[in-house]
DNA sequence: TTATGGATCTTCT
DNA sequence: GAAGATCCATAAA
């Protein structure tokens, strides 16, 4: 498979529009077992201003500091003091944006993913947002990775969804900001983790 | 040093 | 469909 990475202008672009482009693109993790492929189908824009749900809404802290760096790298977090989460931040330096990736449906590697976290159903192994994180193996460690230059985890290009079948809803498990519609799925597909 | 809440998942009915 | 588990980071004192 032909991967195509994205360079630093992708993620430069105003947050939501890179939050509807993801769709669609390739999430890549090389393991120890190998390499696994993903595509990103549901995402959720975290922005700066007037977003009280945003971890940068508040102020810099040791915890959400790689929000504030310049786009084109990972913020991975701990929710719940048991999952993480994995963002792809975005815009300019200090802007403290990034987007939430929420779902991906697995492409290549599937063995791979189910020996990170064992299910039945495939549909269940990455339609959640620390699930996924389980099934990539991506912990604490891949917090402020350069999503540009690395090979062991990195954004690749695919194919871009039409308009008509990106979905916009609210976002989902927060208490803050909660009607803002930033929430960003793909039409009909299995692996959304909520409709 | 202590208290509180959270961008979730799993299990049970 | 509904509720409990669980523990780290933050903020307050």
């Amino acid at each position: 498979m032909n991967l195509i990475r994205f360079g630093k202008d992708f993620f430069l672009q105003d947050t939501k529009t890179v939050s509807k482009n993801l769709l669609g693109k390739f999430l890549c993790k090389k393991t120890d077992l190998g390499l696994v492929i993903t595509k990103i189908v549901e995402t959720e824009a975290y922005l700066s201003k007037n977003d009280p749900a945003c971890h940068a809404s508040t102020k810099k802290t040791k915890r959400n500091e790689k929000m504030f760096e310049e786009g084109g790298i990972s913020y991975v977090y701990l929710i719940y003091g048991a999952y993480y989460c994995f963002n792809v931040v975005t815009g300019q330096k200090d802007s403290g944006e990034a987007v939430l990736i929420r779902a991906v449906e697995p492409i290549s590697g599937t063995d791979i993913m189910k020996s990170f976290r064992p299910v039945e159903k495939t549909k269940n192994l990455s339609n959640g947002p620390s699930k996924l994180c389980l099934a990539l193996n991506i912990t604490k460690k891949e917090n402020g990775f350069d999503l540009i230059k690395s090979d062991e985890l990195f954004l690749a290009d695919n194919e871009n969804i039409p308009h008509s079948d990106i979905i916009t809803t609210t976002r989902i498990g927060i208490t803050k900001g909660a009607d803002l519609p930033l929430r960003f799925y793909i039409k009909n597909n299995e692996f959304v983790s909520k409709k």
